[in-house]
DNA sequence: GTGAAAGCGCTAACAG
DNA sequence: CTGTTAGCGCTTTCAC
């Protein structure tokens, strides 16, 4: 039963390929009557086309990836992942296109799969999801003439489309809101400053101070790897410097810091504020609960996708640039709204 | 340059198409002297063979699909799946294959999507993450013929291969060691009783009892989740019944667990021990760190991969049952080891 | 409105 | 050892 063909279908329903082919592809100039006949035939044996010689004459597969560089550490601490690849899939399936998997573990993974990746024709186009500066991936799409469409913003001015969310302003956001409460010395954790989403956070950071203070103490920014562990460390060596109040660029981190904080006694947030970046499902149960900025990882992915599909089919000019906007969400850890 | 076909490669080398196919398929009866130079036109032009067309003759796509059915709603809280991701990933490179993902959030999406899945011919097998009884996905797959390997064990004794890990041992190791350190009023919170995985755990928790006291009360035993409220919830209604210890069947429950007795004041594991199960990276940083059951989830992902292809190899009989054992980390939730 | 025929890029007999 | 040939199952002109 699962090796029918069109052909056979065309036979059991008493008219040619070619027709079946133009019903099942909601082509016009088939009368009706045929068309219902077909269309009964196909549902009678859950006939489905063989997708592989479709896409051998369309040129399309139906079929785009989402591809991870390599040794994401906080892939597997943090939900974000997650909930862009939810997104992801809850956009294919509603556009019918299929989704494939591209993880990296090494370097050499990477070389051996990336051309694969971009010229075995079996995508229409990818979705890469990198904020690393200099992520040699980039060049090879473009030059292979890979459609695509990055999540997070790449670090240099290309033509590329991408998702984002606006880091700079969610970041900028929190930290007034810490200036407003009458926080002094607002520190930060920042995200590694290889990424362009690490960059962006801090650009908001000193933003927000420059716009109060007019000036930003270099003391108070210690760089962090977005990981709960990174986040403790970071907090340790900030501790000397004695801030009032910490913008950790991750809820990871913010954790971490939570946790440094109560190892040597300082309760939050009356010693010392907090506040993070992400809004983990976690950030609601912390002690205290969080303080931190959400953002729409999940309409994120879907709006990747949709981007994604709309360059396949209307072409990659203009690039296509998404900023998708934060929110402040208030908790405990900031000292009251 | 991108849209090179075989019989291109062929002019470029001086030699036919059939040649050139040879070289690629690792085929013998080819003159050393004409693979080389083949094998420089192919890494010049960097030539990838088109895979609608391969696989339209060989019947076979290199491709294998997870699926991941509906809601799991531990998806965004648990690192289980992006580790599982991880080793299936791993695997696929190593080995060749290209990973498709599918995930599916409402039950029409599942409704409209297995069919396709089955029968549209583009997988050459899939791996079922699910070990919820009676899930509906399975007989579509045995019906259709279609290879695959569970991640989880299987609630009947279907023909099914599957991977899982050792939940009913590991559970029993949990309960075993608490009863060891002297814990009378041992608590379980399960996983949710449609799913094998909570079934088992809680199999483990019972064989464990009542091996020792030759009995099991029953008002110790709650239902959860596997996600942190739920956890917080299921210790609230074992509370009045003054458990000594509990075993909470995930560590996200364990969490929740620890939550609940935190904010009635009691200490933890002065009061009531807590044993947890996954050891999740966040394990070690919970307070205080958490007593728990390791289990490879990434190896479970790796063995999945290896053993569907293999079947795909070697045909579906014999059923492969691989049971991935565990392993018992001790902190300091359970009250000293 | 429908069918016949060509061909997408590849592999796999079958000759030579 | 190498080339020729015949499809894999589908879409797409082009006739009718």
């Amino acid at each position: 039963m699962s090796r029918l063909t069109l052909e056979q279908i065309a036979k059991l329903a008493g008219v040619s390929r070619s027709t079946v082919s133009r019903v099942i592809n909601d082509h016009p100039h088939v009368r009706d009557q045929v068309r219902q006949r077909v269309m009964r035939v196909i549902a009678e044996t859950g006939y489905q086309p063989n997708l592989a010689a479709r896409s051998l004459v369309t040129q399309r597969t139906g079929i785009i990836g989402l591809v991870i560089p390599r040794a994401v550490q906080s892939l597997f601490t943090d939900p974000f992942f997650p909930r862009l690849i939810q997104g992801i899939t809850q956009a294919c399936n509603a556009k019918d296109y299929t989704l494939s998997l591209f993880m990296f573990h090494t370097k050499e993974e990477e070389q051996k799969l990336y051309p694969t990746v971009v010229r075995a024709r079996l995508l229409d186009g990818v979705i890469v999801s990198s904020s690393e500066i200099d992520d040699p991936f980039i060049p090879q799409l473009i030059e292979n003439q890979m459609p695509f469409v990055m999540v997070g913003r790449p670090y240099d001015a290309t033509q590329a489309s991408f998702v984002q969310s606006d880091n700079v302003v969610g970041a900028h956001t929190a930290v007034s809101h810490l200036a407003r409460l009458g926080y002094k010395r607002i520190a930060t954790i920042t995200g590694p400053l290889n990424t362009t989403v690490g960059l962006d956070r801090r650009q908001g950071y000193q933003d927000a101070l420059n716009e109060r203070n007019g000036f930003v103490d270099e003391a108070l920014i210690v760089e962090g790897d977005f990981t709960e562990s990174g986040g403790h460390a970071a907090m340790q060596r900030l501790l000397p410097h004695q801030p009032d109040a910490v913008f950790a660029a991750s809820d990871a981190m913010a954790f971490g810091a939570l946790r440094a904080l109560r190892e040597v006694g300082l309760s939050v947030p009356h010693d010392v504020a907090v506040v993070g970046f992400d809004d983990l499902p976690t950030a609601a149960l912390s002690d205290p609960p969080l303080t931190t900025i959400r953002q729409p990882i999940r309409r994120s992915g879907i709006q990747a996708v949709e981007t994604l599909i709309d360059i396949l089919t209307n072409g990659p000019e203009p690039p296509r640039r998404i900023t998708m906007s934060t929110e402040l969400v208030i908790r405990s850890s900031c000292g009251s709204g």
